[in-house]
RNA sequence: GGCCCGUUGGUCAAGUGGUUAAGACACCGCCCUUUCACGGCGGUAACAUGGGUUCGAAUCCCGUACGGGUCACCA
């Protein structure tokens, strides 16, 4: 069947030229982890630091690992990122579709002309057929040996009229080598001898990502290609594709990746959080992002806290790491904390409220209050319950916890200094913040001691904790006159 | 195993032949403080290793070690 040559001139013709254009191009095979939300980043950074466009593509040309949902799981964390592509399955643009199971016939027609211009043959070996082949050679590695790029015209007729399954193959030059540049790793030159005769299309018409990509990209104009490291490998073998076609190859920029320890990737089977779980263990987006981008990256300058617009200012290609760098997420909390801190009461008190929730229930407190006591020590939404569960339940604590040297109390004194507050605050006219203030500094005052000394132990009676948020005061304002005097008798009783 | 790549404090990292080898997290100490935290100040801690080249190497070259990637009809 002859080529038609128009199609193929429409589809050159359809390319957007002259302009900076990257592609985010994830498989839809669950969630996003956190290599992959770095690419993302990257690739959008590069498109807006270039006043280019960003796209998004989705290969799913592996059915057997296809997982429903997850499309939309790279929508959503896309869009919660800040990460606005500008052309993708969802919103169309000028070289659609932008899934690849939709290109299908693209990809026939472009095996087809490879195998006319000779970068390709038909290869009719069965999966045993390669087994028996390899078995041949002693050599662990297990290279195909090209036996169907020498059959005969008439041979492949045979075949094709015999209903014979196919694949087609890449035709590696066996000589020479091949030399390809990345902006992170330099020139790479690799033999063409080590190179494999790569599946391209498979048996069941869909291509592998290795002739996948290299279509989309040329016919995408996709200007730079940004993926991971393990890539890097088998790029010689997309140039000799963009050499076979006679494209132009784009600018490579290979990510190193990014790990859970010394030895290991991120990876869900280890337990490592995706952005997702990420997010459900209280992080915010924008920590996420600004501590991601500086995993394999640095902006040079001290600064490290950067909205996405400034990264988008700072960024660039030449300062990638080559090495892979380990998640901290000690750091991240960090970071974190910092975006926790600046966001504004109103903002923190409406993400806290439903961890606060979680940890007074129904109870009847000044959530604004406890928020604002939490703002600047929370590192992370999920540690706020563990922080305020004292509110709702005095929890069993040790008399010990009244031994404080800097405060200069003990059990004894403690039961002393107790036993002065409480008629004190029994007698209190209101409940306000400022009332308890003004009586347990009148008591101080009065005693001449140093408040610490009167405040240590009420905190204590009241909390039962060594640490939290907010002191006596305002723990006993939270608390409402019953349950502090309460909870202060309590201890009395305990300690005398 | 072959091929490719990497290696600056515990971690992220700056550094491109001459620096007291930045900075950040973490850690430790001090100050502040009604606790913890926040904040402020200070401190411990690094160029994997052996050879070259050079007046001079973290920076250039070679070897070694260690580590990573890849060698699929997965991406």
């Amino acid at each position: 069947m002859p080529l038609d040559l128009n199609w193929f001139n429409q589809m050159e013709q359809n390319i957007p030229r002259c302009e900076v254009r990257t592609r985010f191009a994830p498989s839809p095979t669950g969630y996003m982890h956190i290599g992959n939300l770095r690419t993302a980043l990257y690739t959008y950074l590069i498109a807006r630091s270039y006043g280019g466009k960003f796209i998004l593509r989705i290969e799913d040309t592996d059915q057997g690992r296809y997982i429903e949902g997850a499309t939309d799981a790279i929508y959503n964390t896309l869009k919660k990122c800040g990460l606005r592509h500008d052309e993708g399955p969802d919103i169309g643009g000028p070289v659609g579709p932008y899934i690849q199971t939709q290109r299908r016939d693209i990809y026939t027609k472009y095996a087809e002309l490879l195998i006319q211009k000779g970068g390709a043959y038909r290869c009719f070996c069965s999966k045993e057929d390669l087994e028996e082949h390899s078995a041949d050679s002693s050599a662990s590695v297990k290279k195909y040996d090209g036996r169907c790029s020498l059959l005969s015209e008439a041979e492949i007729q045979e075949k094709l009229a015999a209903g014979l399954p196919y694949v087609i193959r890449q035709k590696i030059p066996r000589e020479g080598h091949t030399t390809f540049s990345d902006v992170v790793f330099g020139d790479i030159t690799v033999e063409n001898d080590s190179l494999d005769d790569n599946v391209l299309i498979k048996s069941d018409g869909l291509p592998t990502y290795n002739f996948a990509n290299v279509i989309d990209d040329h016919l995408m104009g996709i200007t730079h290609v940004v993926r991971g490291s393990e890539y890097l490998s088998s790029t010689p073998k997309y140039n000799l594709l963009y050499k076979a076609f006679g494209w132009e190859i784009p600018t490579y920029i290979h990510c190193p990746p990014v790990m859970r320890d010394a030895h290991n990737k991120m990876s869900k089977r280890h337990g490592d959080p995706s952005y997702e779980d990420l997010i459900s263990l209280g992080y915010l987006s924008e920590a996420v992002v600004n501590y991601v981008a500086l995993l394999g990256w640095s902006p040079g300058g001290e600064q490290e806290i950067f909205s996405l617009d400034e990264l988008i200012k700072v960024f660039n290609i030449k300062n990638i790491s080559k090495s892979p760098a380990i998640f901290d997420v000690v750091k991240l909390n960090y970071f974190n904390s910092k975006y926790i801190a600046a966001l504004s009461p109103d903002e923190f008190h409406e993400l806290a409220l439903p961890y606060i929730r979680n940890a007074i229930g129904d109870n009847d407190m000044d959530t604004q209050v406890i928020a604002s006591l939490l703002q600047n020590r929370t590192e992370k939404l999920s540690d706020i319950p563990s922080m305020i569960d004292f509110l709702s339940v005095l929890p069993n604590y040790e008399l010990d916890l009244f031994t404080n040297k800097k405060s200069k109390t003990n059990p004894e004194i403690a039961l002393e200094m107790l036993s002065e507050a409480l008629p004190v605050l029994r007698n209190a006219s209101d409940w306000t913040a400022d009332t308890i203030h003004d009586l347990l500094f009148g008591l101080v005052e009065r005693l001449e001691i140093k408040n610490s000394k009167l405040l240590w132990p009420v905190r204590i009676a009241v909390s039962g904790k060594s640490v939290t948020p907010g002191g006596a005061i305002e723990i006993c304002y939270l608390l409402g006159k019953k349950e502090t005097l309460r909870r202060i008798q309590l201890a009395i009783d305990r300690l005398s």
